[in-house]
DNA sequence: GGTCAAATCTAGCCATCGTCAAGTTCTCGG
DNA sequence: CCGAGAACTTGACGATGGCTAGATTTGACC
């Protein structure tokens, strides 16, 4: 057992790597941190050496996943200025990540007051927010904020339908696509800024890009 | 142990309402057979012999649960005539039972094709889109789905939202009066038939039933 | 080149769980 | 009233997993 140095180096990285793939296969539950040293080639001790417990792994995943969607969005509103984009990014996170995703919004599985993970989790919430604000500037108030809840659930509703499988599959594969002819039907502020309806339906899947 | 008589009369209900509980507690995944049995203080082995293992007993949760939600679906359309009544009972559903909502979308924790249960999510699906096409009755093809989408996306994750307690703590604990303020945002059809945004913020909240 | 702390391993304890096999008690149709 | 089968119990086995304690290696720094 050998093969590999004694000092993996950046053991830390590589447990967080695996126990994302070992989520996406058996689930946020199932993952033991025996299995997860299996996997990553190293004796059955050393996770808990890293993160002392399971809640400690599934707590650091949670962390890790509320920056990268943090970071996703605000890329996702530097470079359109769109709220529908936000949206987009939003599910495009949940799908491509989607074993941090189904962590997050677990948090009977972690330590939802952990310092860290409450850092992370503010900055995610502000970029969310400040894409919808974005999106209609003229809301204030309640009334903004009851849009703002309004966009989100759209967008956490279709990202969670769309992973656990619930959706019809006359969508197609591409979630982004389905979720940007989706979550236009939302029209925001007084006047909405986003897209009305859905006059373009197809026509749109096949031109987004990607 | 004699004090209960040999049989307990029906059983797998109690069980049922046991593992419901349990669930609310820990989670659909952390659910043990035994611990169960433990609850309904019956010997270690007798779910089993109603279940088979712990994906019979979730299967039986999940079929109920959409059994559950189509009754609730089609009352509240049948009430009202309104999409809006149905998507606050989707909402409300999911909160008065939450355990079998969560079991319900994580297809991985049960049997999603056993007979029964398709019936009963085939159930639910229909009294949830005849909900959303009794709102726009002009809209038909493409337009009409997506709109049906998006409506049942946003439900379901304000639905979800709530559950985890990632929303706001300023909504409130009326879980129905807080999505029937939020869902009022969407606006569907060619001519919204839903309510038109927020003016009406913080008194419907106090005016709403219930 | 020696020392120290962090990183990793080996080994083992204990609790829980799922499942099987076989026995016991009830119910109900004939 | 009786026999069959369903409903439940008891007991035990094997697997898994979390966790702890103590040894061992390694890199870094003086």
């Amino acid at each position: 057992m050998a093969d590999r140095p004694y000092h993996h180096g950046d053991l830390r990285r590589e447990l967080l790597r695996q126990a994302a793939g070992m989520i996406e296969e058996v689930g946020p539950a199932r993952v033991s941190l025996r299995e997860l040293a299996r996997r990553a080639g190293v004796s059955h001790a050393a996770p808990a050496h890293h993160f002392g417990d399971k809640t400690g792994l599934l707590t650091a995943i949670a962390t890790e996943g509320f920056h990268l969607l943090a970071d996703q969005l605000t890329e996702a509103l530097k470079g359109t200025g769109d709220f529908l984009e936000v949206g987009v990014a939003y599910v495009e996170f949940a799908v491509t990540h989607r074993a941090h995703f189904e962590v997050m919004f677990r948090p009977d599985l972690y330590e939802p007051d952990d310092a860290d993970v409450r850092a992370a989790r503010q900055r995610s919430t502000t970029a969310l927010q400040s894409g919808i604000s974005a999106a209609s500037p003229e809301a204030t108030g309640p009334d903004a904020r009851t849009a703002s809840l309004a966009a989100w659930s759209m967008v956490h509703g279709f990202a969670s339908l769309w992973i656990t499988g619930a959706l019809p599959t006359s969508l197609g594969s591409d979630a982004a696509a389905a979720a940007r002819q989706v979550a236009g039907v939302l029209t925001l502020g007084p006047r909405g800024t986003g897209r009305h309806s859905a006059q373009r339906t197809d026509d749109e899947r096949a031109a987004a890009p990607r």
